[in-house]
DNA sequence: GCTTTTTTGTCACCTGGGTGACACATAGAC
DNA sequence: GTCTATGTGTCACCCAGGTGACAAAAAAGC
């Protein structure tokens, strides 16, 4: 028999994550709040779908992964009591990067991130949540990029790397993409973590595949074919 | 002779960072912001000091970067004109986590926190960043660890692995920090991208070394000698 | 133009870590 | 307690990618 815990204000203000809120505003925050058991790997969501919930860890242990190309398994992170969840839904219509699932049985709280929002920061969502995506939105490429790294081979660890520069830095060309930007092999071995000399064969064995082509030191390459290298699912853009 | 750029409101609003803001917003903020040249190869902030401005790239290119602790320099992203960075500079107290510098040439402007989101968002700076802190200041230490990652060996991964382990799951024990949570080999190998054998062979060789030591089947490991194994600096918290 | 420096391309060789296989230990389940 | 699952420890073998070395090709100076 499980037993529900309690949430009340002053156990919630202890918590490292509302430490600096109000009485008044955690107390809000919990009337709104759909508390819920989830047994030991039942998954609480998955990676690809809307992100609608912000969660906060009652009790147990959640974990966060991602299923790579090659169907492996990636750890991402262990969630601790405490620590808020499921953050994608802080961001204007981002779905979930990575699946959750209770590595022990847990209790999660659920708060819609709108009232997340307007209860502890008094300020309209639409603008909090366009202000996090132009600020830390990137970061969260980053991360999702280096998470996918874990489980690639370096010519796909090339691939997402030009993926990147590609929509950060590219422009449309009669011939593809054209990055406008002056890269060595050496900048991308730094990139991908690798040497350079294994940066230059797999680049050489792009270009023959037709994945890229070189207009002297300008890189023109073919999205498509890259996430292909890369072992994505063809563009969902 | 290098022409100062100018930039305006309609300019600025045109980037995906601002598109959401009114013209008024978009005045202020670029009253505020200070705008300079910075040349190629020039270091804009190092990774370790306090973050006191968030910058916006207005062209060129920049780089972000760290040293790993075998002194290789990791690329861990390179900035597009349009985007902002040095986003730690929005969460309270924290300390810049990448070096950047300038990849090409580069204007770029530079703006006091508290001065953008309170001119974006009308809502106190302390708050906001408090918000952020609790919520993605999490998701930032992650991608500390995966840039990190880039470079180490499997034993080193270990070690990192294991720290941010300690930090969340950690109390503390009359032998060391004993880690409140079932974790198997194979929990550690998915966290660190590494097979589980090769897990199971330097777990046991940090018992040998006296870095951890298991009780049945929990952990209780040495942060210190942990952060000596992952080559970081002896603690600075 | 010529010279110097920086990049690229390609070797041959080495090594960290992946794979499969199997014995042994531990911990639930009953 | 016994039985069965799930973890752990240790092999022998293989391969992707690191390293060093050096020649050829582009850029950058001048």
């Amino acid at each position: 028999m499980v037993r529900t815990p309690i949430l009340n204000v002053a156990t919630v203000r202890r918590l490292k994550a509302f430490s600096w809120a109000t009485d008044r505003q955690v107390e809000r925050l919990l009337s709104h709040m759909r508390l819920q058991y989830v047994e030991k790997r039942t998954v609480l969501f998955n990676e690809g779908i809307p992100s609608d919930s912000l969660y906060l860890l009652v009790s147990g242990v959640a974990k966060l992964s991602l299923r790579s190309p090659d169907d492996e398994r990636v750890l991402v992170s262990l969630v601790a009591p405490g620590e808020l969840f499921g953050i994608t839904s802080l961001m204007p219509g981002m779905h979930r990067a990575f699946r959750s699932e209770a590595f022990s049985d847990c209790w999660v709280g659920a708060v819609r991130p709108e009232v997340f929002v307007t209860t502890l920061l008094d300020c309209p969502f639409a603008e909090f949540s366009a202000m996090m995506e132009g600020t830390v939105g990137r970061w969260f490429a980053l991360l999702y990029r280096y998470t996918r790294f874990q489980s690639s081979s370096l010519r796909q660890k090339l691939a997402l790397a030009l993926l990147e520069l590609a929509r950060k830095f590219g422009v449309q060309d009669a011939r593809g993409t054209l990055l406008i930007l002056q890269l060595t092999h050496e900048d991308l071995a730094d990139l991908v973590g690798a040497s350079r000399q294994k940066v230059t064969e797999h680049m050489k064995e792009l270009e023959r595949r037709q994945v890229l082509l070189r207009d002297r030191r300008k890189l023109i390459v073919h999205p498509d074919r890259l996430r292909e290298t890369a072992g994505l699912p063809p563009d969902e853009k």
